[in-house]
DNA sequence: ATGAGGGTTCCAGTCACGGGAAGGTCAAGG
DNA sequence: CCTTGACCTTCCCGTGACTGGAACCCTCAT
């Protein structure tokens, strides 16, 4: 299978697949031709790392991850230690998130949106402390 | 003032004052060392930017938003309609972190945690569509 | 032979800085 | 007067995870 194949097969960009390529999360042979030629196991790697950046795994913890998974022996622990520590860092983004929202719907609410100059959007921006 | 104590009145770092001024949002006027001589106003300029970032404004927005506060006869419309535009943005980031918490919340919970291999959370990524 | 539609590499850019090197400036202390 | 140490300066590279684009190769159909 060529590269466009697995594009269309994984739902990632060609461009995507090769970067992954790049950095060695995957070891597609080549044909004479030079072109990528992917397995089913590529194919599977591309969709587990879809996924799990999808749900917001940096590319290193994809690579942990992918290890694990290849690893037959492995504990489901370390496993569940690496999402629980994404889990925390996703759960501290939101509430950053969050604050700023409030935060932001107050000031909006204030704001009258006229023609008029006065705003408590840029009071706030521009107070003092 | 020199850098030094806008860093620290600011609590920005040198750095990203430096930023600032190179990317045009600060202009700085320079002693005869070669020394930026911050006045009120850059300070003053430098919180609002400090307190738009915080509150997740691009640099792109901030600028936008300096100028409207320099702007006298701005509309107020014109503020919240960029700050409206942003709120959309972190509710549709919130919303996306949890959407990825609440699928990760699921599978840590089903998963074991202990020296077994079999895990959900693996099983998810690699699962097949 | 030519064109369309694959594929390849490499380089540059994104965003908002941060790290660190190499060197100029200034005030205080010996 | 000299040195020390704390400042300041510019410049360049690196970050994460790609994306866009140029320039070029391969294959097949017309």
């Amino acid at each position: 299978m060529n590269i466009g194949d697995v594009a269309t097969r994984t739902g990632l960009p060609a461009k995507t697949i090769r970067y992954y390529e790049e950095i060695g999360l995957i070891k597609p042979p080549r044909d004479e031709n030079g072109y990528r030629r992917f397995r089913d196991n590529d194919v599977h790697k591309l969709n587990f790392l879809g996924r799990a950046r999808a749900l917001g795994f940096t590319i290193e913890d994809c690579r942990t991850l992918m290890a694990l998974y290849e690893d037959e022996t492995r504990a489901s622990a370390d496993v569940k230690k690496v999402a629980r520590a994404h889990l925390a860092q996703i759960e501290a983004k939101i509430a950053d998130l969050n604050a700023m929202r409030d935060t932001l719907g107050h000031l909006i609410d204030a704001c009258a949106g006229d023609d008029r100059p006065d705003c408590p959007i840029l009071r706030d921006l521009s107070r003092n402390p």
